[in-house]
This record gives structure tokens, C-alpha cells and sequence, in this order.
DNA sequence: GCCGTTTTCGGCCCGACTGTTTTCAGTCG
């Protein structure tokens, strides 16, 4: 069965062929936003089909239900197929490379016969794309900086590096930009995906030009693509690329909110502002008689259309402007809501501070409690916790908790561990220890290749267990590196739901799992959420932004969010028989 | 190809920057 990632990269495929052959705009644009939408589909499309819901989803019709039904069912596609065969498959590769579009890719397939991004570096180099119409040296030269940049840039940067790149950036530019009054980053980032391509900057000013010329004379910029009196793209040292737009402070809403996209989210709202009679774009809104309605901050840019201010994380076109007019829009989590950090490690398995040293960082950080849960002991995990070692472990975290008591402090450590899930769903610690301890993280670290059947039922079993309070990262997904476990996450969130276990969202910078899709998915399912650093050092209790942001794109309230619990309700909950929860 | 608070046909988001074509198409976000 094909998942949604295969099925939505094939309707982008179909959509760049047509594009490339020229197809009515209107026509491919449809097959593209249908592949987007199902990107972002928190539920396999085989459940939508079992249900005959197809049609039901946004942007699908009878000819796009055929078509994702016969992908279901046979795992191809006639029209794609025969697509194909008109079009090599290296040609739609031409469309990864900067400033080559669907109009050039077109042209230089048909004119030079290229079918791949080998041959086109080869015509670039032997100055054969100059002889074609419109194409100068300069064009050549900018292709051949294209595959170049292609050949480097093939990952998309994590949310923790994109974060601390475009806060330093923008530091550096208000420092060398006098004329900024304001400036922010926008863009995925902005609306906190997990991964980043490149860093959109905003900035407001009076002075554009200086702006602009303050971002490309930066030490860290390697190279400038664009750059004109209101918006400039330099690729940095670093790798990525920037963009920076500069507008009047009288425009920041307006600029703010394009700037942020989705591109979706962007689609409809113009949508919905045309049918109130305004164009919208960055300068705001244009009525029919062309006067302009700017706007200074995002809340006047939903204003305008009537609805309530729509945080960036629900961006998606995924439902959010019909919550935002049924006044449905969930309060999203805030880190000001959390209370705890409930998983995190120490000395005692691979953790690089002391307890008390770990609790500090938790008290400066304003928490009022947290769980310390170290590895237990299994297979490759060094240092792990034998039973032993956990009940002497137990005897410090009281010693620790003694301290602060005589301190005068209410921080309280709750003693845990984070224990291994065997391939069979076992517990790699007995339950006589299991039972003494105040909270149980179980977590699956090997065995994560399993069949899917296996695998799920596997996790299940896990969920299942009496003692299991919470089952950290659940797919075992590492951004970039490893793709999570195989699962059939329904019957999982199913289980986690019914029995009273809850889901973790590891804030960690590689992890960030479960991801947003799917934790959006678990609390339709009635599944509650624990949002955890999983740091192994106090400056890694940081990474909970992380993983607030994360939630934050799952419309995830504080209400359904365990961190969020005050130390009293948190221990009544985990003193509560699992099915009583 | 889809779709409906100007509905079942005629629309479909908007604007800046670049190169090269002296008037704009192509690309991008």
C-alpha cells in the first residue's frame, strides 16, 4: 500500500510534467495543491477510501478520487504512466535547479534535448545554452552556480539550527541597519516546521535600499543572488540561502502575514478576500476603487475579513479559517504552560550533569517540578540503570528532593526511567521496580526496521502495559537520517487513548516526535500529550521550545498536555489505575 | 481539474526581481 508521502509526490510529479508541457495552469495547479494537501493529511488516504470520503477533501473532485483510488489499489497510475513516456523522468529533475522554471525546463528538452541534470551542466559548460533565444552568458553562468549550489545544499536544516541562524542574522543586521525599526524572521520557520529550506527575514523601514545593502555587505554572506530596493536573496557562507523583505512600518501586518505563508494558507485567505470584494497581497488590501488598506500588524490583517487572529503554526490551509469563523480556534500552548520537563537524563546513564545540577537548570527555567528518567539497563545502552541501581537512585533523588524542601523551595524531582521496548513489546525492566517508581517512560531504541504488523503491535503492547505512564519518541524517526518505525498509527492512538498512556512529543533537535501530523491526529483521538526535552545536559532542557512549537502546529491546548498539569494533578493522574485515567 | 455568501459556468493569489526581448516573460516565494 503506498503511504501519503508516495501519493502526494506523485500528483507534484504529474503537476510539474503538465506544467512543463505547457497544460492549462489552472489545470495543473489543481493536481499540485492536491498533492500539497495530502502531504499535511493527518490520516492515511486508504482510510479516507475505506470510508469513501475522497471526494470529501479539499481540492478533490471525481477525476482526482479515480485517480488516488487506482494508486491505492494497484500502486500505479495509467496517466502517470503514459505521462512518462512523453516526458523523461530527468526533466522534471531540471526544476531543483535555481531560476530554472517549467517554461525553461520545457524549452530545454525540446530544443537541446536535455534529460537530466548531467547533460544540462554539460551543455552550460560547453556554451550551448546561449544559443538559444533569450538565453545569455549570464543566464548560463547563473545555471551552472545553480547545479553547483544543488550539488551542496541537499538537506533542509533542522528548526534548531534555521531558529539560531535567523536570530543571529537578525542581530546582525539591526546591529548594521540603523534604519530597522523592527524585524523578525517569517517563512516555515516562522510557522515552525520541523525542517527548514532557507531563512525568510522581514524587515521594517522607511529606508529600504539601506536595509538591503546593510544584509548583503553582512561578514556571513557568501554571495548575493538579488538584491533590489525592497527585497534580496544572498546565499550565506553557512549553506542556506536568505531572504530578506524590507516595508514600511505602516505595512509590517500585511508583509508579515504574506511573508509567513503557507502558501496555501495564503491562496485562501486572497480567496476569501476577493469575495469580499479586496485584492491582498504585502501592501495590504486593495478595494475596487484601488484605495489601500494597510495594515501595521497581523491582527488587522484577519481583522479586515472578519476573523480572529490565526497563530502562524496553523498556517496550513488545514482547517484553521473554517475554526477561525465557527470561533473554534483552539489557545494553543504556550511556554508559559509548562510546568515540567518530565524526561531528561543524568550521570547516573549517559546524562552530563548530576541531578541536582539537572533540577537547578528546571528551577531556572520556572518549572515547578520534573522526572528524572534515566536509560534502564539493556542491551548497548551504557550505563543503564540496573534495579539496583535504580532504588540506590531512588535514595538521592529523595536526598535531592530533602534539599530543597529545607531550602524553602516547592521544586520537587519525581523519580522515573526511561525503559526499553524489546522487540516483543516487553518491558526491559521487571515490574517490581517499575511499580516503586513515580513515572515510567517506555521507548523504542532497537528493532525499529520491524514489519509494520510487528511493529505496531509491538508498541501497542507497550501502551498496553500497567506500569508504562508515557511511551517517548514513539516512531524513532531522526530528522535527515532515519525515517520512524513502519506503524499503523490509528490502532496505536486508538490504544494509547483507551488505555490511559500518554504520547510523548520529544522536543529533541533531530527528533521532534511524534511530529506535528501525527500528534494533531492523536489528540483528535482523544490521546494526551507529554511535550519533553530529553536532554542529557541542563542547557538541552532548552530544546522544550522545540517541541512547544511542534505542538503548537498539532493545535495542541494546554489542557491535553501533561507538562501542563500542576505536580498535584500529575501525581493523582499517575496514581490512577491506567484504565480510570 | 475544481468549485460556489456575485454558483453549475467562468472564474481560479499577488507582486518583486532578473535578464535581455526595448516592453516583458519567467521565476520565486
Amino acid at each position: 500500500m503506498l503511504t501519503n508521502r508516495e501519493i502526494a509526490d506523485t500528483f507534484h510529479a504529474i503537476a510539474d510534467a503538465l506544467e512543463i508541457q505547457g497544460e492549462d495552469r489552472y489545470r495543473f495547479l489543481s493536481y499540485r495543491r492536491v498533492g500539497d494537501m495530502i502531504a499535511e493529511l493527518p490520516e492515511a488516504l486508504s482510510a479516507y477510501a475505506a470510508r469513501g470520503e475522497l471526494e470529501d477533501l479539499p481540492g478533490v473532485g471525481k477525476v482526482m478520487a479515480a485517480k488516488i483510488d487506482e494508486l491505492l489499489r494497484t500502486g500505479q497510475l495509467d496517466f502517470y504512466e503514459r505521462l512518462q513516456a512523453e516526458l523523461p523522468a530527468g526533466v522534471l529533475e531540471l526544476l531543483k535547479v535555481p531560476d530554472i522554471g517549467p517554461r525553461t525546463a520545457g524549452r530545454l528538452y525540446r530544443e537541446l534535448s536535455i534529460t537530466s541534470l548531467e547533460s544540462l551542466r554539460e551543455a552550460a559548460e560547453q556554451g550551448r545554452l546561449r544559443g538559444l533565444k533569450g538565453f545569455g552568458a549570464k543566464t548560463e553562468q547563473k545555471i551552472l552556480q545553480g547545479l553547483a549550489q544543488l550539488a551542496t545544499a541537499d538537506t533542509r536544516m533542522l528548526l534548531s539550527q534555521a531558529l539560531e541562524l535567523a536570530e543571529r542574522l537578525l542581530a546582525d543586521l539591526k546591529a548594521a541597519a540603523p534604519a530597522v525599526w523592527q524585524a523578525t524572521y517569517a517563512g516555515s520557520l516562522r510557522r515552525g516546521r520541523s525542517t527548514i529550506g532557507d531563512i525568510d527575514l522581514l524587515a521594517a523601514s522607511e529606508d529600504g535600499a539601506a536595509v538591503i545593502a546593510a544584509l548583503t555587505s553582512l561578514p556571513s554572506v557568501a554571495r548575493v543572488d538579488s538584491a533590489g530596493d525592497l527585497k534580496a536573496t544572498v546565499i550565506l557562507h553557512s549553506g542556506p540561502s536568505a531572504d530578506l523583505l524590507v516595508v514600511p512600518p505602516a505595512r509590517w501586518g500585511s508583509a508579515l502575514q504574506h511573508f509567513t505563508g503557507s502558501q496555501a494558507h495564503n491562496i485562501a485567505f486572497r480567496e476569501l478576500a476577493k469575495a469580499q470584494g479586496f485584492t491582498f497581497s504585502e501592501n495590504g488590501f486593495r478595494a475596487s476603487d484601488g484605495s489601500l488598506v494597510e495594515c501595521a500588524d497581523e491582527i488587522a490583517v484577519y481583522a479586515q475579513l472578519g476573523l480572529p487572529y490565526i497563530p502562524p503554526e496553523l498556517r496550513e490551509d488545514q482547517g484553521e479559517f473554517a475554526a477561525a469563523r465557527a470561533g473554534t480556534l483552539p489557545t494553543l500552548v504556550e511556554l508559559a504552560d509548562m510546568r515540567a520537563d518530565l524526561h531528561m537524563h543524568s550521570t547516573w546513564s549517559d546524562g552530563h550533569a548530576a541531578i541536582a545540577a539537572m533540577a537547578q537548570a528546571a528551577i531556572t527555567r520556572g518549572y515547578s517540578h520534573m522526572a528524572i528518567t534515566d536509560h534502564g539497563a539493556y542491551l548497548g545502552v551504557t550505563g543503564g540503570l540496573t534495579p539496583e541501581r535504580a532504588l540506590q537512585q531512588a535514595e538521592e533523588v529523595a536526598r535531592v528532593n530533602a534539599e530543597l524542601a529545607a531550602s524553602g523551595s516547592n521544586f520537587r524531582v519525581l523519580h522515573g526511567v526511561e525503559v526499553d521496548i524489546t522487540p516483543e513489546g516487553r518491558l526491559a525492566l521487571p515490574d517490581e521496580l517499575l511499580a516503586q517508581l513515580d513515572i515510567v517512560i517506555a521507548s523504542p531504541h532497537v528493532s525499529l526496521r520491524q514489519e509494520r504488523e510487528k511493529a505496531t503491535a509491538r508498541l501497542i503492547r507497550a501502551i498496553e502495559h500497567p506500569y508504562v505512564d508515557i511511551v517517548g519518541h514513539p516512531t524513532g524517526r531522526l530528522i535527515n537520517r532515519r525515517a520512524g518505525s513502519d506503524l499503523d498509527l490509528e490502532p496505536i492512538f486508538q490504544a494509547a487513548a483507551a488505555s490511559g498512556t500518554a504520547l510523548e512529543i520529544n522536543a529533541g533537535p533531530d527528533r521532534l516526535d511524534l511530529d506535528a501530523p501525527l500528534a494533531r491526529r492523536a489528540l483528535e483521538l482523544g490521546v494526551t500529550l507529554a511535550i519533553d526535552s530529553d536532554a542529557h545536559a541542563p542547557d538541552e532542557l532548552a530544546w522544550m521550545r522545540l517541541g512547544l512549537i511542534t505542538a503548537r502546529r498539532a493545535w495542541v491546548t494546554p489542557e491535553r498536555v501533561l507538562n501542563c498539569w500542576s505536580l498535584e494533578r500529575l501525581r493523582e493522574w499517575l496514581a490512577r489505575p491506567k484504565g480510570a485515567r
